[in-house]
DNA sequence: AAGTCGGGGGG
DNA sequence: CCCCCAGACTT
């Protein structure tokens, strides 16, 4: 008798389960695929501009809270010309809150780069741009070139992971799985379909199952706990980092300095120093006010943010300089300058 | 290979 | 509290 209706996943995938699999997915991508504003346009020739801004601002970002930077930053910027001629400081207010912001300062680079030279027509030529990857050069030249390049993100990794039941998946583990399954008939089609089921169905905690295409060859699914793989990856202390700052003028015209470094490079923010260790607030403040210089005042407020990798505290006071000031709805702040702001803002209660 | 870089969603 | 997210770059 043939196997059973409920037969057992195979063990790993032979030439036809990948065809099957294929199939499977592509069958339930066109019943199911999500309508993002990335994606007009025929199947595998998208516009570039448009995939390729996608691409970067979902880079570590959730297509929910991405979609929202996307329209603004389109709207801002509707051509690759637009976002070449604009100042850094607009291409940073335009990615204001979003995070990352090199992804902006690379993309503006690049975009200068693309406004000279015209788009790249091949993969290696998009991953040769300031920011563009494996992954985003895979995406692009896939999505808006047609060509074979299996994209590697988070939600491959998942997928795949759980797919063949490994709990340390590599980045070339991965990459050879993908390729090996790619449907190079319909790439773009293909690496946008395992994103979706990622994103909607093989989810990080409780992945639907019963919804899931691939259910016939999850090894994951067979072993009864698809959500212990992948491993949980180990991951960096977040670090604790005491910081004093100063507003000198008020919560909307104020005394700004722009952020140099990785951290908060290019976006403006409230005079600030980090604490040396075993230093009182008060102490750096002096430093801080002898740095700029300016007379220190009162003590306004503290408040706590988390970047990934560190827990800052912030001592905000006030102080006096004759200093030139900021219109700050003009400028790019981080979040924790806009916090800071808000702190200054409220009446004097607490 | 390991660190660093934001901010928010969801269990 | 935890983990993760359409990664890339530096060291």
């Amino acid at each position: 008798m043939a196997s059973p209706a409920s037969a057992p996943p195979a063990a790993a995938l032979d030439p036809a389960d990948l065809s099957a699999v294929r199939a499977a997915l592509l069958a339930w991508f066109g019943r199911t695929a999500r309508t993002l504003p990335w994606r007009g346009g025929q199947e595998g020739a998208r516009d570039p501009y448009r995939v390729w801004v996608a691409e970067i601002l979902l880079q570590q970002t959730q297509v929910a809270r991405g979609t929202v930077y996307y329209d603004r930053f389109l709207t801002a910027f509707p051509t690759v010309q637009d976002l070449a001629a604009a100042p850094q400081e607009a291409v940073l207010k335009a990615w204001e809150g979003c995070g990352y912001y090199a992804r902006a300062r690379n993309l503006h680079r690049a975009a200068q780069q693309v406004a000279q030279d015209g788009f790249p027509h091949s993969y290696d030529g998009w991953l040769a741009l300031p920011g563009v990857g494996p992954y985003t050069a895979a995406a692009v030249s896939s999505l808006a070139l047609n060509e074979a390049r299996a994209v590697n993100d988070g939600n491959v990794r998942r997928v795949l992971a759980r797919l063949h039941a490994e709990p340390q998946p590599t980045p070339a583990w991965v990459q050879a799985r993908a390729d090996a399954l790619l449907d190079s008939a319909r790439p773009g089609a293909w690496n946008e379909a395992v994103m979706d089921l990622g994103a909607t169905v093989c989810t990080p905690a409780a992945p639907r199952c019963g919804a899931c295409p691939l259910q016939p060859w999850c090894a994951a699914f067979a072993s009864g706990a698809p959500a212990a793989y992948p491993a949980p990856k180990v991951r960096a202390a977040v670090r604790d980092v005491p910081v004093v700052a100063v507003l000198i003028g008020t919560p909307q015209q104020a005394v700004l300095e722009r952020r140099v470094g990785a951290l908060l490079g290019g976006l403006m923010g409230l005079p600030a120093e980090p604490l040396a260790s075993g230093e009182t607030p008060q102490a750096a403040l002096e430093r801080l006010c002898a740095r700029l210089p300016a007379h220190p005042g009162a003590f306004l407020g503290s408040l706590t943010h988390v970047m990934t990798h560190r827990r800052v505290t912030l001592h905000l006071y006030a102080a006096q300089a004759d200093l030139p000031r900021h219109l700050v709805a003009q400028e790019a702040l981080s979040r924790l300058d806009q916090k800071a702001l808000a702190l200054a803002a409220q009446p004097a209660l607490l």
